[in-house]
RNA sequence: GCCCCCUUAGCUCAGUCGGCAGAGCGUCUCCAUGGUAAGGAGAAGGUCUACGGUUCGAUUCCGUAAGGGGGCUCCA
């Protein structure tokens, strides 16, 4: 079955293009309809179509007043087509490879694609290699893609020796998949059961096929860049009880321009590694004698965190908040009350025992701020009541899932608990999202958004509640201004919750803070206060998180300064660099002036050359340095380098001393 | 926890198809006093992660453990 034309509806006018064609071919040069997103992409190829709404391939057949829109390559849904469609190149390439391989599911995913095979033998780098050859020579050959509408029976028949793949079909029978968001549904999502054939281009022989909802592009050979990435474990529809798959990931662009900036973007993000440069700037190490997921902040690092530690303080003593000291131990009882023992014990360390107590490291300090809440009787005039911890928690976070400071097995939260009458509420949750986007602000992170995630299945308390809690955030949420999306029931079992998305310097999008309206906590612990008519009433309770971790907040801020942090956090704000050891001596005078200033500065008096010291300081990413010879003692000056490689020669120490004071003052990136 | 991979000097890594090991950077000492990203010379530094096994002999092969990495699952 030859790929009929494609007619396509636009700007009023219905042409016909064939596959292939390009968007600029397509459509007229004053064209300005649903295919144009921007001139740049005119010359993009159209490689499927909208119809009536739904995606199809070029080779779909079409009836009268059909709405058809062309799909660009370029477009996200012309990028996820193109993933899948390499993956099924890939999988081919894995069964003529290794012909007792069975499929699982192969979707598109951000960026690229995977597509999980149960094979006898995990696949080494070696044999992605071949892999990745094979599938050049099937590109090459520009097998067509074609679908085929099939029964459960002829499916059952053709893919009898495909264990998962049966499952797939017996489970679209009984409605766990249908055509919604799930990676299966890409294979048996829609109204009907297709298979995909990869007919030889001249013979129209079959070599391949797989289940599969489609979309495809025409022909293989209209991949225009792709590459395999690694292999990995994953488990069969992503449950640990179920069998292991080897899973392949790839990446596929609709141009080799486009591809290779995603492999640069990657190597950018290696470079910035925390782990690396943690190590290569001296911040901190993990000591295997300590173990795994518990880090030691040496001295640079130290002077960091104390650093964005004291501003944190600072702007939560301005904004109402009182500070509590809490301990790292508890006796079994405080986490059998609220609820952790019961729903988490897997996730603490083990009790130790005490003259007959079982006492734990505390997994979070919830529990003990609602202590010194309950700790007398309160009024309502004392709400809302914000209390305040830097509190440092212990969580046996599986041996797989430590990783860096993003998942440590030890960690201080920036933790804040808020007791506040019902009518408080929902101001008090749109100040508090003021506040947590100011404060992130100020540690140079600009892009925001939030996810707003509501009451799960599995959840405690009563519907109103629910219901006026998720109102609030909600109202909470619109005043912000921010942008947001909803996760419905992707709430925690006792609370709905806003989470704060940043996007680093590279573009990565990282979860920071969490609000968590709590509807179980208050209950379980009796908490009241007195309302105005004498009554006892419950407070509403606010978790509240701004880093989630400060290791965590640390190791993002690390990546996305890529190590250079804005002279307010860095370690090392200034460093002297004589010309020859005898202008040591002035710029040791110049440094003492820096330091009654407050800040904080070193004097290379190594015997390196001043090349290498510049080199060095380079290297340390120190953002000012202050170079000093004869000319500069003369004057009573200084050569002013910055990080970023400008300079200013002649500058007056008094100057100097006040730009980079001003600089740190101001908390302003250099 | 599960699948796969890794662990050699402070760091980054060579190497030994089984015969007790090397480089660069860093460190230390000396020389050099040099104007914008590596001046020169010399020295110190390793029970080759740990423990078992195979072997005449193990850093190398096998097993176990610890730590690390890439995924999966999980993340109150």
């Amino acid at each position: 079955m030859p790929a009929d034309n494609l007619r396509i509806t636009h700007a009023g006018s219905e042409r016909v293009v064939e596959p292939g064609t390009t968007a600029g071919q397509a459509l007229t040069a004053d064209a300005s309809g649903p295919v144009r997103p921007d001139g740049r992409d005119a010359d993009s190829r159209i490689i499927a179509a909208r119809v009536n709404g739904e995606l199809r391939d070029l080779a779909w057949q079409l009836a009268d007043g059909d709405q058809v829109e062309p799909v660009l390559i370029s477009s996200p849904d012309g990028l996820a087509i193109l993933r899948h469609s390499t993956t099924h190149v890939m999988a081919q390439a894995v069964q003529d490879l290794f012909p007792e391989a069975k499929l699982g599911i192969g979707p598109p995913i951000e960026n690229g694609f995977y597509y999980d095979f149960d094979v006898p033998v995990a696949f080494t780098p070696d044999d992605l290699k071949k892999i990745e050859q094979k599938m050049r020579q099937l590109v090459k050959q520009g097998q067509r893609f074609s679908r085929r509408v099939v029964t459960d029976e002829q499916a059952r028949a053709e893919l009898g020796d495909e264990p998962y793949k049966l499952e797939l079909i017996g489970l679209k029978g009984r409605g766990e998949v249908g055509s919604g968001e799930s990676e299966e549904s890409v294979e048996v999502g829609g109204a009907e059961l297709t298979i995909y054939d990869n007919l030889d281009a001249a013979t129209g022989e079959l070599c391949w096929k797989d289940l599969c909802r489609g979309p495809h592009l025409p022909t293989t050979r209209d991949i225009p860049a792709f590459k395999l990435m690694r292999t990995g474990g994953a488990y069969w529809r992503g449950n640990e009880r179920n069998p292991q798959l080897q899973r392949i990931y790839g990446t596929a662009w609709p141009t080799r321009e486009e591809q290779d900036s995603h492999l640069k973007l990657l190597e950018e993000a290696e470079k910035r590694d925390h782990r690396r440069l943690g190590a290569e700037l001296d911040l901190f190490s993990f000591p295997t004698e300590i173990g795994s997921g518990l880090p030691v902040f040496h001295p640079k690092g130290g002077i960091i965190r104390k650093t964005l530690e004291d501003y944190s303080r600072r702007r939560h003593e301005e904004a109402g908040y009182d500070f509590v000291y809490t301990p790292h131990l508890t006796k079994s009882q405080l986490f059998e009350t609220s609820g952790h023992l019961e729903w988490y014990a897997d996730g603490m360390y083990p009790p130790m025992e005490m003259e007959g107590a079982k006492y734990y490291p505390k997994p979070m300090n919830c529990p003990m701020h609602i202590l010194i809440y309950a700790s007398r009787g309160r009024s309502y005039r004392e709400l809302p009541l914000r209390l305040f911890e830097f509190g440092t928690v212990y969580r046996y976070e599986k041996s797989g899932v430590v990783h860096g400071l993003t998942r440590a097995r030890g960690f201080t939260q920036d933790d804040s608990h808020i007791f506040c009458t019902p009518d408080q509420l929902q101001d008090e949750l749109a100040s508090l999202l003021d506040f947590v986007v100011g404060l992130l602000r100020d540690y140079g992170l600009t892009e925001f958004e939030a996810e707003m995630s509501t009451r799960p299945d599995k959840y405690v308390g009563d519907l109103a509640d629910w219901a006026k809690a998720e109102a609030a955030l909600t109202h909470a949420l619109d005043k912000s201004g921010l942008p947001y999306v909803v996760a419905e029931g992707e709430g925690a079992f006792y609370a709905p919750k806003i989470d704060v998305h940043v996007k680093d310097a590279i573009g990565r999008r990282w979860q920071l803070s969490t609000l968590q309206v709590d509807l179980q906590e208050p209950v379980r612990f009796g908490l009241e206060y007195q309302a105005p008519d004498g009554t006892r009433q419950r407070p509403y309770m606010i978790h509240r998180a701004l880093f989630g971790s400060i290791e965590r907040f640390f190791g993002i801020l690390v990546e996305h300064y890529a190590g250079a942090f804005p002279p307010w956090l860095a370690p090392v704000q200034a460093v002297g660099i004589p010309i020859a050891d005898a202008h040591v001596g002035y710029l040791r005078d110049v440094a003492a002036r820096l330091r009654e200033r407050g800040i904080r500065v070193e004097v290379d008096d190594s015997d390196d050359r001043m090349q290498k010291k510049i080199r060095t300081a380079q290297r340390q990413k120190v953002p000012f340095m202050l170079l000093a010879g004869d000319d500069d003692v003369a004057a009573g000056a200084v050569s002013f380098r910055y990080r970023s490689g400008e300079q200013k020669n002649g500058v007056p120490v008094a100057e100097a001393i006040d730009e980079i004071a001003d600089a740190v003052a101001r908390r302003i990136q250099v």
